[in-house]
DNA sequence: TGCATATGGTTCGAAATCGTACTAAATAGT
DNA sequence: ACTATTTAGTACGATTTCGAACCATATGCA
């Protein structure tokens, strides 16, 4: 790398870093009071991947420690959007369901946040977003590869 | 948007908010202990763009609330890293001043993530950079613009 | 089988984030 | 000048995040 690209790189985080905080408050503000953008993450994660999932593994898939996850898990079990349910193979661990209240909660926001992604898609469309999904699917891939080095 | 387009913008968010987690994650990894990313990011910044702010502009500027500046500024001072004096011109406001410490810890962290980005830089070259980097910069004003017309 | 180790999850305490309510100073409108 | 409103910052409380220590179950190995 060039001395001189290093700015480039720094702006790179940079941007990425603020697109994140604020695409995360816009799907904020389409949730219910007490719902944060992680808990409709793992809603919307039960939905799209996979049901009946681990606490642990939905931790190694969202890269958070798995205290955070039994937090989180907890509060959306409070709202009566998931249920915790023993593991049938292991008595160790669980299983996140999904319930018919988190599948419609999770399908309405998705429905709400839909006139902010039109908007987005007017400016920036699906052909940009092809070439670019793809390298930063590289990218995250290469530094989550980085981190297991350590 | 064609509906079949969607997935394609989410993942886009979704591989955004992981690239910003990962990176925040290796960032705070050459930190001091008790020092994290929004410490280092209002330090870099005094260096980079401008010293002397205001605590609200700085709020302003990492699109966080004041109260979590004040409480960030709070810890930087404590570490001796930065310097808040009273504002000449505007009695209820202050200005945050970087020491010879805090600015040589910042670019003590920049330095030791130099050869973290040079391992990036190797996988991912400047030209990448130089066609993606733009593009996000655009989608980021657009999605700040567009949070201030609500 | 029996025991050491590893693994899944929770508890607990510290720090960060953020909304609400507040104080003090500046500005606007009369 | 005087009062109303706005603005900058802080205090406080609720929630989130996360590391350290812990418990219970599973696995490896003699």
């Amino acid at each position: 790398m060039d001395r001189s690209d290093a700015p480039l790189y720094f702006a790179f985080f940079n941007e990425i870093g603020i697109i994140g905080q604020l695409s995360r408050a816009m799907l904020e503000a389409e949730l219910p009071k007490g719902l944060l953008a992680p808990h409709f993450s793992i809603l919307n994660h039960a939905v799209r991947v996979k049901d009946g999932q681990t606490p642990l593994t939905l931790a190694n898939a969202f890269q958070v420690p798995k205290t955070t996850m039994t937090h989180s898990l907890g509060v959306l079990e409070r709202h009566g959007l998931i249920e915790l349910k023993p593991h049938p193979k292991d008595g160790r661990s669980k299983q996140v369901w999904i319930t018919e209240a988190g599948r419609s909660l999770r399908d309405r926001v998705v429905e709400a946040t839909g006139p902010a992604l039109a908007a987005f898609a007017q400016q920036f469309d699906p052909e940009t977003m092809r070439e670019i999904v793809p390298k930063l699917a590289e990218m995250r891939a290469f530094l989550d590869a980085a981190r297991d080095e350590d």
